[in-house]
DNA sequence: CGCAAAATGAAAGAAAAATAACATTTGACA
DNA sequence: TGTCAAATGTTATTTTTCTTTCATTTTGCG
């Protein structure tokens, strides 16, 4: 019994390729199902065994059979090809080599985070992410729990691309940051929030707060944050499940760099001058 | 019983757009779900029912619920109006947004990065950290500059998956955690530094003091990291320059992940444990 | 023409998914 | 703090889908 593993052998490509290349040798009504399945790859996800075999008019266990012969055990596996397929990120082919068997999976996640995060960058929400970020006169960041540390990189690093950064403790500071002052123009300020399942309660009433006090607000988060939209001005979602213990911070990690470098490109002279005062500094320092 | 139809009175765009209207006003879970609905919309036709439950960690009930909530009567219909949908029109089975031009090489790059992070799993050093990290008694974790807030959360993830982890700050805290006490096996402590260009000065006498005391030593830093081999006890390396404004903290946090779910996986239910009453604390204290 | 081998489908059984009915939990509000 | 309604999950039931076994049909070929 050759093939124990749950998981296909098969990528969803070459299947396809299988099937065309078995087509003019197939029996007659397996050669009409392969047809049909060539002719429609855009909804075979969509299609049960069952159905298949009713549009085409055969029975059932050809379809079976048909799939068997092509290497692939059964509607249920065929669906895990599909998944594999249009879940993005090949996993480079070769690039696997050298990776512990239990990871694969993860590394595949991994990437496809990677992949989600830079297919926002086109967004409308990314867009006035950046904008917001440039031209806004004075920035808060604030994080918390387990992406409080990662927030807090994200106020040093946008630092060194622009000015007026600061990060905000709610918590620990009383928010006297906020304390409105005469002066401040209403709608200059802008306040980043990073957060994370299971989303903190504070997150969301600092957003609202922001809210009130017309200050913009951009939210960072993983998949399943519920509450963001409808407050935020932007929200960026930044994939978490990948099967690890914990969920992975590899999106936030790459979405945070991404608007760095976005506001830096936004004024490229001033930041590269930023970065050099920030190394003659540190060189003075003795930090390095 | 109203409803006679075999055939939704929806389409698939129109769902869609209920579904990110009712998102805020959804109650938690379903809004979870709906959250990773609207994200995944690509492969939402291979999903079932209950797979879609499990992903998000909902009842599949809940899943139920939600689509008739949105005037969709069950997964059946649904995917009758992603079938309508893409047998009509669209070649290809989802409309991808696109990754703007100029990062498409960074994204390149950041995939490269994820690889070789994972490719380090099965070598020599990553065992190494691996087993440092779950048996030795104590843990010290430290990080500088732009990486220090990173370094803070490994040390509250860590804290997660076993205990006696704690966060070093050497210039604040006067390392007054190493002041030697009586009894203390020399060997039984391990610190973890975390370090990227440019290096802190710090960071290799830190090195240096724990190699002399008996400490263990784990390094996670860049590609140019020059000093960590031969002081380190295990070195892991992760990529940083994707071309971007700065380094990319990406195979940092990836890597330190990885760690994390190691170490929970080498002490299973005492992880499983500590997580568990970490939530009830947190619900305790009103944190989420 | 007749026979064997392949192809196909029918029916029954097993597995999985969707649904419905009921129980528990949660959260808002007095 | 207690109460009620909404939200969510559990369990049981029904429905659908997939697969296995076996009988029937078709096809190739001497």
């Amino acid at each position: 019994m050759p093939g124990f593993a749950s998981y296909p052998q098969l990528s969803f490509d070459e299947f396809v390729e299988a099937l065309e290349q078995a087509v003019p040798s197939l029996p007659r009504q397996e050669a009409k199902l392969a047809q049909f399945v060539l002719l429609n790859l855009n909804t075979l996800g969509l299609e049960t065994g069952k159905s298949l075999a009713a549009r085409v008019g055969v029975s059932e266990v050809t379809v079976g059979r048909l799939l068997r012969r092509l290497g692939c055990n059964g509607m249920k596996e065929l669906k895990e090809l599909l998944r594999q397929q249009y879940t993005v990120a090949s996993p480079a082919p070769e690039a696997r080599q050298g990776v512990h068997r239990a990871l694969e999976q993860v590394m595949e996640a991994e990437i496809g985070v990677v992949t989600a995060v830079f297919q926002q960058t086109t967004g409308a929400d990314w867009e006035r992410a950046g904008s917001l970020l440039s031209q806004s006169e004075r920035i808060f960041i604030t994080g918390f729990q387990s992406v409080r540390g990662i927030a807090e990189d994200f106020a040093r690093r946008l630092s060194l691309a622009r000015g007026n950064v600061s990060y905000l403790s709610p918590h620990d500071g009383m928010l006297a940051e906020w304390a409105r002052i005469e002066g401040t123009t209403p709608g200059s300020d802008c306040l980043v929030l990073v957060d994370v399942v299971p989303y903190a309660r504070e997150a969301i009433e600092v957003a609202r707060l922001a809210r009130e006090e017309e200050r913009a607000c951009i939210v960072v988060s993983d998949e399943y944050c519920h509450w963001s939209r409808g407050i935020a001005d932007a929200v960026i979602y930044a994939p978490s499940r990948t099967g690890l213990f914990l969920e992975s911070t590899v999106g936030i990690s790459l979405a945070l760099s991404l608007l760095v470098d976005a506001v830096a490109a936004a004024h490229p002279e001033e930041s590269r001058e930023r970065l050099l005062q920030w190394k003659a500094h540190a060189k003075r320092l003795r930090i390095f």
